[in-house]
DNA sequence: GTGATTTCTTAACCAAAGTCAATCACCCGA
DNA sequence: TCGGGTGATTGACTTTGGTTAAGAAATCAC
């Protein structure tokens, strides 16, 4: 698998070689072509995966309209985690932005991972500690900043983002509309 | 140990007498009074709780004002739960609004539990992932909703909230400023 | 390359919430 | 009981972002 994605299962606890080979021999290679939906609303999510390459967005559909909640590129978790865990309908779209591919492990195959393997559940437990913060991460960010305060953000810490994803999409994904972030842009660059 | 907090671990995953007596025998009863700050900000949180008796607030200071994360009531769960993880500085405090008490865990003898009790270790993972599921359910709400339609929702949902907590409070909580809660207040009252 | 579609920008107008300031209502303690 | 303090409300005004509509720019398909 994947060098990345060892890595980031290493950072969290690694694992020796018995349960590493297990592990890995779990995860799937996918591939998915531009506009596929690797999960539609109203299904559970039943996998949880890590990109190889391509782009992919999170959103959901609002009163007609779509709300992007997250972009993911290589090398990022790919699930709607709390439809995994909670058995639940998603009520977001996963959906390929470009074409790419991803490892996917399947609910089930993790659950008999959780339960042969403690060093397994405890990459688990880290596991979800790390989305914990993730999102906690984000929150914070939603709570204490304006739009403008967010779009500067990502512009430093994230300018890939803004290349590679259409305007109105990001607009989405900073919870305002697209000519409010066309505002914000002319704003910014006559400073 | 109280019971509620039992059933909360009971509901996760039930532990035998061993790791139960094991696990209940690290936590200690504390009180609390009214204002008392139980975390400050830049203080790494090294505990987590829960409330047997009393409602507590955790807030953060931001351009000089106060802004309401969370209200915690008898049964919840209390920490900064971030700082917890990482280990790093809170920016948040957590604040007593009432006298009262919790049962609380200290980090150190967390770790060592999930070191000694496979079982444990099961535990702290089904604890993140249900704290997981509690704020992306903020988050959503956050995103998709109007202050008024939150302040709705609290109305139904969380009642017992609005009774007990100052209305300025309330309106930190939601995101907006108390004029603004008045004026939806008024709005919802004259319909 | 050309036409069509999609995306982005701009403008005018509107609604919601913020700010500032004044006032009201209530509680509590001396 | 009176006065002070806290919290809630109201009003005037400002700011920000949403909406609608139009047009410009970029991209795509043939």
């Amino acid at each position: 698998m994947k060098t990345r994605i060892k890595a980031f299962f290493d950072s969290l606890q690694p694992l020796p070689d018995t349960e590493w080979k297990a592990f890995e021999s779990c995860f799937e290679r996918m591939t998915f072509q531009k506009e596929e939906e690797l999960l539609s609303e109203g299904r559970a999510c039943d996998f949880i995966g890590f990109i190889e390459s391509g782009v992919i967005r999170f959103f959901q559909v609002k009163d007609g309209t779509e709300k992007v909640t997250a972009f993911w590129f290589s090398g990022d978790f790919l699930s709607n985690y709390r439809s995994f865990l909670s058995g639940q309908a998603s009520d977001h779209y996963i959906q390929a932005l470009t074409d790419g591919s991803y490892y996917r492990l399947k609910r089930e195959a993790l659950l008999k991972l959780y339960d042969q393997f403690p060093l397994i559940d405890r990459l688990g437990r880290l596991m979800a500690e790390r989305l914990y913060l993730m999102v906690t991460n984000r929150l914070d960010n939603l709570l204490s900043q304006t739009p403008e305060e967010r779009y500067m953000q990502l512009q430093s810490k994230n300018s890939k983002l803004l290349q590679e994803i259409p305007q109105y999409m990001v607009a989405s994904y900073l919870g305002i509309s697209p000519e409010s972030l066309s505002r914000i842009r002319k704003r910014l660059s006559t400073r």
